[in-house]
DNA sequence: GACCAGGCACATC
DNA sequence: GATGTGCATGGT
């Protein structure tokens, strides 16, 4: 482990330890984190809660449910959560996906290895690389490390990484310095998620930031 | 009423 | 490779 990777492991504990394990990713079963993987792309959470809670309600918050609806009906139940004939097609060709090469089983897909799995999620139409990862890690618990924009405004704002990085480069280097740890990625990225939500947002100037002066 | 949110595909230079 | 645009809702 390099500098960088000793900063990293500082940020993660200090991350821990002020804002406590975040238990991520909501959701009841796997299916319902890879449909908010979808939903959540460019998208509030709050918004995408009140889409999953129309699919429960509907009672078709499961592949064959999803499989079985028609896209325009789709797109209604999932409107809350905005770009919603874009993500009814999504949710469509992922769950067609599902079938077609795992016979729509979580446990069947996540038999596979991590980098055949990631390279035939980014050969959907409408699944790119951080939606790809969320699925993997926080859905099939493979260890991948997912970077998002929080990631890169904390990693930049704190000289680990320029912001000309790509997110491909900032995932190679995390994980190089901390190693394949599926637990440890899952809950990094939560926190870092949770800190830019709750703290950087409303503290631009970062007073009384959990990682003031590293 | 602007601005943003846990992206992605596609066009253009 | 870098940059710009459409996709759409709901909260601040």
């Amino acid at each position: 482990m390099g500098p960088k990777g000793r900063i990293l492991v500082e940020m993660y504990e200090r991350l821990l330890h002020t804002l406590g394990p975040r238990h991520w990713w909501p959701g009841e079963s796997p299916f319902e984190v890879i449909v908010g993987a979808i939903l959540t792309q460019n998208t509030s959470w709050t918004n995408v809660e009140k889409a999953i809670d129309n699919l429960k309600k509907a009672g078709m918050l499961s592949p064959l449910g999803i499989r079985g609806l028609d896209k325009n009906e789709l797109a209604q139940i999932i409107k809350p959560s905005g770009f919603y004939r874009l993500k009814a097609s999504r949710l469509k060709r992922f769950v067609d996906f599902f079938y077609d090469g795992f016979d729509g089983d979580v446990m069947q897909m996540r038999s596979h290895d991590l980098h055949s799995l990631r390279e035939r999620l980014l050969k959907v139409d409408g699944i790119g690389p951080e939606t790809a990862d969320s699925i993997l890690l926080y859905a099939l618990e493979k260890p991948i490390f997912v970077v998002d924009a929080y990631t890169k405004r904390i990693f930049s704002r704190h000289n680990l990484i320029s912001a000309k990085w790509s997110d491909e480069e900032v995932q190679d280097m995390v994980m190089g310095e901390l190693g394949r740890d599926a637990g440890i990625y899952n809950e990094f990225h939560a926190l870092l998620v949770f800190l830019g939500k709750h703290w950087c947002r409303k503290n631009p100037r970062c007073d009384g930031c959990p990682l003031e002066g590293l």
